[in-house]
DNA sequence: AAGAAGTCCTGGGCGC
DNA sequence: TGCGCCCAGGACTTCT
């Protein structure tokens, strides 16, 4: 599940190989991944464009294009962009190849379909939905301990699923939002704004520490995640609860239990994290 | 306004 | 072994 430390991989490793080239064909074969434009118009106007930089915001990647324009892909859960050479047979669930100006081409996977692209004028991306509404990059600046507090202090929901939203803080999904609460030993369930001082400086730091070697060990891999050269990342070794239902607290050795929050699984230790 | 539920989709895991 | 059922999950929309 491509969150934040995924998608900044993916970004890391074609940003290298693609910026400065040329978009010079778009095969699309399953249009309803396209949100905007047109399908006709999203490869219509794509091709021609030079890709100037890669971004990103959350859990979405920013192709930042010539006349502009800026190309928007979310990964959702199984999504893939793989650099490939040419004449590269697709993949099963290949719903779009972006072939290039040095004739290697762009792979994009996707399994359950549920991930999706948007290409529009980049003076126009802050009325994206979804992208428009994010919340804080929490590896930025402006992520401080102290907006962190405010923040937390103002919301009467559960701190699991507070974690989880996109408009709180962009970019963290289950697996970090999960790790990150082990790690500051809280309870997935305890509404946020009954933190305290000391559990929220705590979140903090476990919330950019479980990001930054996410992104350190170049992704977490299940199943489905792989980087823009089609490399799995090797976090899944470093994760301490996500996963682990029964399995013995790596701090106190008590079993992992597993609850639903949100329609969503959340792995927590009932003893560290009370 | 916040929060719950429904929606999309496929492969894997399970029971029998 | 093989069939069929059901679940997981991110974010958006719809309902309460």
């Amino acid at each position: 599940m491509p969150e934040l430390p995924e998608v900044e991989t993916v970004k890391k490793s074609l940003e290298g190989l693609i910026t400065g080239l040329v978009i010079t064909e778009v095969r699309l074969f399953m249009p309803k991944i396209v949100k905007t434009p047109s399908p006709t118009l999203f490869s219509d106007t794509l091709a021609g464009k030079t890709i100037k930089r890669l971004g990103r915001r959350g859990k979405y990647l920013l192709f930042h294009l010539s006349d502009k324009h800026t190309l928007v892909i979310h990964f959702r859960m199984t999504g893939r962009l793989v650099y490939s050479p040419p004449q590269t047979e697709p993949a099963k669930h290949t719903h779009a190849v972006f072939r290039l100006s040095n004739g290697d081409e762009l792979h994009y996977t996707d399994m359950r379909q549920f991930g999706t692209m948007a290409l529009m004028e980049t003076d126009r991306l802050d009325t994206l939905s979804g992208l428009k509404d994010l919340g804080v990059e929490p590896l930025s600046e402006e992520f401080s301990r102290d907006y962190l507090k405010k923040q937390i202090k103002r919301r009467r929901i559960k701190i699991k699923p507070l974690l989880l939203d996109q408009t709180f803080i962009a970019g963290l999904g289950n697996i970090y939002a999960d790790e990150a609460l082990h790690r500051a030993r809280i309870n997935p369930e305890k509404t946020a704004a009954n933190l305290t001082a000391r559990e929220i400086a705590l979140l903090y730091r476990a919330i950019r520490e479980v990001l930054e070697e996410g992104i350190a060990n170049r992704g977490t891999t299940f199943r489905d995640y792989v980087d823009g050269m089609g490399q799995a990342g090797s976090n899944k070794e470093a994760l301490r609860v996500y996963d682990r239902e029964g399995k013995p607290c790596l701090n106190c050795g008590k079993p992992i239990a597993r609850i639903r929050l949100g329609g969503r699984s959340s792995y927590y230790c009932p003893k560290c994290q009370k």
